[in-house]
DNA sequence: AAATAAATTTGATCCACATCAAATATTTCA
DNA sequence: TGAAATATTTGATGTGGATCAAATTTATTT
């Protein structure tokens, strides 16, 4: 976990900051420190007083939830230019578990700078509200589905999605771009391990969808989207 | 839908509003104006251009959503003190509709009205923040209770946080104090009324519940309790 | 008070998916 | 290279709860 040379213009790009001009920009940066997390390493675990903030410059970090009897739950995948654990500034402790499925790079500030940083730069904080609005929104869609719809269709959402926030062209399809196991899919859809292999044993008889080991290729993105149905609408702004 | 005359005592207590000042809590009431919304009335639609946020005095409000194939959500339900609308502040429209399910007055104001606010008294925007992390939590659990555990356990659970949010003292135990039908109580844990109402002959055979048409008490809060397991936890703050 | 509407209860049936149980790949490590 | 660990696949079985279908109770309207 080696410091790194900071540069205000990876800040530029985040929606974090956006509408901020060069000197707070140069201000937050400041605050802040740049590390290297290793695959496999842990950025926060659930439960621990949250004293920092993240946001990721490269890799991929997933958030996971453990239940008091055991049972996992995956929140979300956080990719380049996206924060995590700004939800814990306002609450107890982190929420869940951050971990790196690849070699990451990520930015961090003490949860105090970043407060002082919001009530100075009152933006940061609208910017913050509005990513917040956006997870809620998500997590009432996952509430939505596991409600009223049956796993199949929960699951080519899940793919989709992951196809179009970390999706790298192939030669026969869109791939997943970091290591993506069936008990993560379990995980993030709400089903076992067992139901997801099924599922995808189907698909890719059928020619949608091909992989291997912890590696999915989405070959054929619209008979998904035919069962996924409750369409992931692009996100805007 | 009257006018009433607003008094910025009533803000004092909201949390949204915490650890502000007397001038602040003027600034902020100045521009609000308060109506009376009748039992049935709807305050907005969901998919509507988003134009106002709103804080309710007293009564009862329930937000839920509906799908593209009709199938109705409830989300939650709104009581005296707490916002509501706010999230649209920050989408592109109203998530859900918000229906008074009892007479109700509420505080509104218009959205760019309070984004000034909140760029004018930063402190506003913190609050909030920590307001959409408890909402985050709350469907965090949603998530984790539909994807790993039994129809009783949820139904049991969210009776159990009813009770504590808007439960009243009766002779032989907490009743919910609004009217609180099956098919509310089946859209609020992902099953069907059908199944909540057996569940609930069940409970009151076994004397934790009674209730009638639309009303429910709580008999037996800590044999409910035992049923849920995965207890709400006392919201701090 | 009778008629209509809305909410609730209860029974019977069915199936999507969890669970139980192994076998088979694939990767890592000694 | 062989052994151990980790992922995945696939089969067999059981069940929680949805769905279908009415009957019953309670509230509202005329």
């Amino acid at each position: 976990m080696d410091k790194l040379k900071p540069d205000p213009s990876l800040l530029k790009p985040m929606r974090m900051f956006a509408g901020l001009d060069a000197a707070a920009l140069q201000a937050v940066m400041e605050h802040g420190q740049a590390r290297h997390v290793p695959k496999g390493g842990t950025v926060f675990k659930q439960g621990d007083q949250a004293t920092t903030c993240h946001a990721l410059i490269d890799g991929r970090i997933k958030i996971q939830h453990t239940t008091l009897d055991g049972q996992q739950m995956l929140v979300q995948f956080v990719g380049p230019g996206e924060m995590y654990g700004t939800l814990a500034m306002f609450l107890a402790g982190y929420p869940g578990d951050a971990v790196a499925v690849t070699d990451s790079v990520e930015l961090l500030w003490s949860v105090d700078t970043m407060k002082n940083l919001m009530l100075t730069y009152p933006q940061i904080a609208m910017n913050t509200m509005a990513m917040l609005g956006d997870r809620l929104e998500d997590l009432q869609t996952r509430v939505r589905q596991l409600s009223t719809q049956r796993v199949e269709r929960r699951v080519a959402y899940a793919l989709l999605r992951l196809a179009q926030q970390a999706g790298r062209a192939v030669s026969d399809g869109v791939e997943i771009s970091f290591p993506l196991s069936r008990q993560d899919l379990a995980e993030m859809t709400g089903t076992t391990l067992h139901t997801v292999s099924r599922i995808l044993s189907a698909w890719e008889s059928d020619g949608l969808t091909a992989g291997g080991r912890q590696q999915i290729v989405v070959v054929k993105p619209d008979a998904l989207l035919a069962i996924a149905e409750d369409l992931p609408r692009p996100k805007p702004c």
